[in-house]
DNA sequence: TGTAAGTATCTTCCTAGTAAACTAACACTG
DNA sequence: CAGTGTTAGTTTACTAGGAAGATACTTACA
């Protein structure tokens, strides 16, 4: 009996420790969700809304060479299916910020590339969402506090990717 | 000159710490982009997969009293509008997982309400979902990782909501 | 009491995304 | 060089969710 009582303790003990766990995840769930939003506030300098998605797509293709990208490699950069991504390359193209351009080497592939309309908004977009992050990040938790942070998240995005 | 040089340094210093803040952002965007997936995998005991909605839902109303909310809290706590969480709450009654229950102190209310079967099913969910988190979290971060994280997203959290 | 303002839910219409089938181009193998 | 498998992108059919309006109820106040 004495068994059942270590057993019990055991039992909620480790229980408590799950929810331990839960309760910090959900913590970063709840920050996650509260603080992205804030981070496209108004960052379209046409006063619009900017989805994640768009954000996500002239940024990474304002850093890479030549403003382009295969579009498959950006829609799994964005986690876009490659379907959803031809969607979203249509309304950026609609809109005069994206270009589709073909390769020589590989006719298969088309890159997504930005029109000089898109650089230009990929970099006042960018400039201002920097400024989002030192109020509602760095700001809040710090210099130290945005590292460690970083840090945490590499290792959790590094273990991820088996 | 010496000026001009003095607020090209400045400039790129500036531009330079928004870069690391971009980044360590950027970092914790992956993160959670990746291990939020895998921390979902097979928790639904019939194979089916299991919505990020769907499970925040079945958590939050087993741990409520009376193992349900008014459906207005309900639909912002998992960050949905009224109309869209009418609608997942239509699914998850055609599942046989919830119901709804009127309030008879005040006849606008809807209680969403756990079914027996819901409940059982939150709690098989939950410790799959605890063990997930000890894999791709605890083990990764340890204890002092994750207290740390979770002490970071709560100030992002509470920061968040002015 | 009667009325105005506010709140909770649902309904309708629309958009953004997925999954799966399809086409075209490449790459390997015999 | 024909045959087979693989990869990049698009198309199609479907689903989840948002925004705005409609409805029913409640509260505050004159």
């Amino acid at each position: 009996m004495g068994d059942a009582l270590e057993a019990d303790r055991a039992r909620s003990a480790q229980e408590q420790a799950d929810d331990e766990l839960i309760t910090d995840w959900g913590l970063l769930v709840e920050a996650f969700k509260a603080v992205s939003p804030l981070l496209l506030e108004g960052v379209h300098p046409g006063g619009e809304e900017m989805s994640g998605p768009w954000f996500e797509v002239l940024l990474r293709l304002q850093r890479s060479p030549g403003h382009r990208l295969p579009m498959s490699v950006l829609a799994r950069e964005v986690s876009l299916s490659s379907g959803g991504f031809t969607k979203l390359a249509d309304r950026l193209a609609a809109k005069g910020y994206l270009a589709r351009e073909s390769c020589p080497e590989d006719r298969r592939v088309v890159y997504a590339a930005l029109t000089p309309a898109g650089s230009e908004l990929a970099g006042e977009v960018k400039t201002r969402h920097a400024e989002l992050l030192r109020r509602h990040v760095l700001d809040v938790l710090g210099p130290d506090g945005v590292r460690t942070l970083g840090s945490l998240a590499r290792r959790l995005r590094d273990s991820a990717r088996d």
